[in-house]
DNA sequence: GGTCGCGATCAGTTAAACTGATCGAATGAT
DNA sequence: ATCATTCGATCAGTTTAACTGATCGCGACC
């Protein structure tokens, strides 16, 4: 039979792609956990690591089994987590990670309420891309996570919290008197300034126009093409270009308090349906808070004074 | 940190209740399995265990970890399987449950082409109701069994084969000539002749006369009560009721040929839209053998010589 | 050709797990 | 009440597994 404990070294392993660091990691010596992942390729009765000069590689059926360890020690963390917190609400380090394109505004309003709310609870925070967040979630390295869903994971689990609708932000110059809505088919994707590559934010808003382009009888061709202004690193940046009339961008509303000082610059609502994101929390399937999950949310959700999103917004979502 | 020995012995304790029997299932002394159970408690820091003389009982978080200790315990024997098995389909022991109402008219059909298809394959049997099999699947006693959709658990998984249609049996002397279809609601649940309760046959049958008659404008106090004869155990004694004039029964389009061989029943279609049951497979979502359960899936529905069911079944089922 | 980094290997030690025997509380029959 | 029985806890001693520190051997790189 397996162990827990070979699992955690090939995991470190993994991780560190180094027998001597993943050893120091899980706090033994290089010898230990080189017999230990031995005896698991030896009980499963096959490769899993290629020991190559200089380097660590997986095997195909290795990364598998990674993956599955990740999920299994996850779950035998969070077995443990349930029995030790059973009853006791949003108590404890909860660690919390959120998107770029939502941390800025939304904690700086949640944070107070939270601290205030929950004395008792300790929040780490890291803010990093989607891709990221998910996969320190998956493996356990953070509890719960903020950022725009859907997410495609059986293993995770989502509840959202509310729609975050996108704003036209362009140079006050440019920007048409009154404030009628403007439709989405008349952004021109090659003046968008966007985030770069990697922001879940930058894929909605190009998606978006694109779809909104095709409807209109605009070619594919002319669009999926990445637009030539790639790579600003924050919305700060992004409003920056465009106060000083270098394009346009899709804002979310939940920046605009924050962002959009800047008299150069103008935001128009969007004619209906109007583009925006769901946000909402995603935790593992097996957390055993998720009762201090939906606190959370109710705590978010009442900070930042936005409607909450209706319970079916996921399924609707997936329908479009 | 906790060991999969630790689980392993727990999840032995839960089911047999037992110190004794369990230490003897897990093959170790009787101490070996109190001192890591002992040991378990100790780390996560709560009782699992409440050792009453004369019977081992379980605390609330006890029978929430020992949930999580089954699946992580499937977790990893799955893993171990992923990693032997990668790249040769159906091949070794596969333990497979059907639910009493397939079985016996699937099971004849399939297993010779099976064996003939694929001969590296054995097949350990197993016939029980579906709530029985899906537990034994939970808990990695399974790999895959075969039963009426949908099942709603997360942690397993589905492919629908084929639509099972019902049709009206009842005593040819009441038969009307020729063979018109039947309306459902014409059919009066207290003279419905059914399975004893817990096969999911008898609900379904039951849940589509109630459904047809609320529809229909019968009030529905009429129909919730439990039918006066209830508790046949095969569909074979439930035919010989049929046929003796005792009443009328739902019957599976697949059991047909097998059951009614027998000149007093009459069977009789209904009309537009068809009552049917969704037959499929399920495992668990960690399962490595998916690639499996999807060629058995396409032997069976061969075998049957059925139309296989289409891709989106599931979803119209969950919609209706 | 030396040396540096890295993982494998080995011998010896430490720690964990297990066994067999025993204990003690609860139960139920006499 | 008494006594046998059952069952889990406990204990001492043994076995087994895991770990350490030292060493080896092999590519890589200067």
């Amino acid at each position: 039979m397996i162990t827990l404990k070979q699992l955690r070294y090939l995991s470190a392993l993994a991780r560190l792609r180094h027998f001597g660091r993943a050893a120091q990691d899980c706090a033994v010596t290089q010898p230990a956990l080189s017999m230990q992942i031995r005896e698991l390729e030896r009980e499963i009765g096959v490769d899993l690591v290629e020991r190559r000069p200089g380097e660590v590689g997986f095997t195909e059926a290795g990364r598998e089994v990674v993956e599955r360890a990740d999920l299994i020690l996850a779950a035998a963390r969070d077995l443990v987590e349930v029995a030790r917190h059973r009853g006791r609400p949003l108590s404890g380090a909860l660690r919390f990670g959120v998107i770029p394109t939502i941390a800025p505004y939304v904690l700086p309003r949640v944070l107070p309420a939270l601290q205030q709310r929950y004395p008792e609870l300790t929040l780490d925070m890291r803010e990093t891309q989607t891709h990221v967040l998910l996969d320190e979630l998956s493996r356990g390295q953070l509890d719960v996570v903020m950022l725009a869903l859907p997410v495609d994971n059986p293993d995770l689990q989502a509840k959202p919290l509310f729609e975050d609708r996108f704003l036209l932000a362009l140079p006050a110059k440019r920007a048409p008197r009154g404030d009628a809505p403007v439709s989405p088919r008349d952004v021109d994707p090659s003046e968008l300034i966007l985030l770069e590559e990697g922001h879940c934010l930058r894929d909605q808003a190009l998606a978006f126009c694109a779809v909104s382009r095709r409807d209109a009888g605009v070619p594919m061709s002319s669009v999926s093409a990445t637009p030539a202004r790639l790579g600003a690193t924050s919305l700060a940046t992004v409003t920056q270009m465009v106060a000083n009339g270098y394009g346009v961008t899709l804002m979310p509303e939940i920046a605009v308090d924050v962002e959009l000082r800047d008299e150069r610059v103008r935001v128009m609502r969007f004619s209906a349906p109007e583009p925006a994101r769901l946000i909402g929390l995603v935790w593992r399937r097996t957390s055993p808070r998720v009762a201090d999950f939906m606190a959370l949310g109710d705590v978010i959700v009442d900070a930042l004074g936005v409607a909450p999103a209706a319970p079916d917004a996921l399924r609707r979502l997936a329908a479009s």
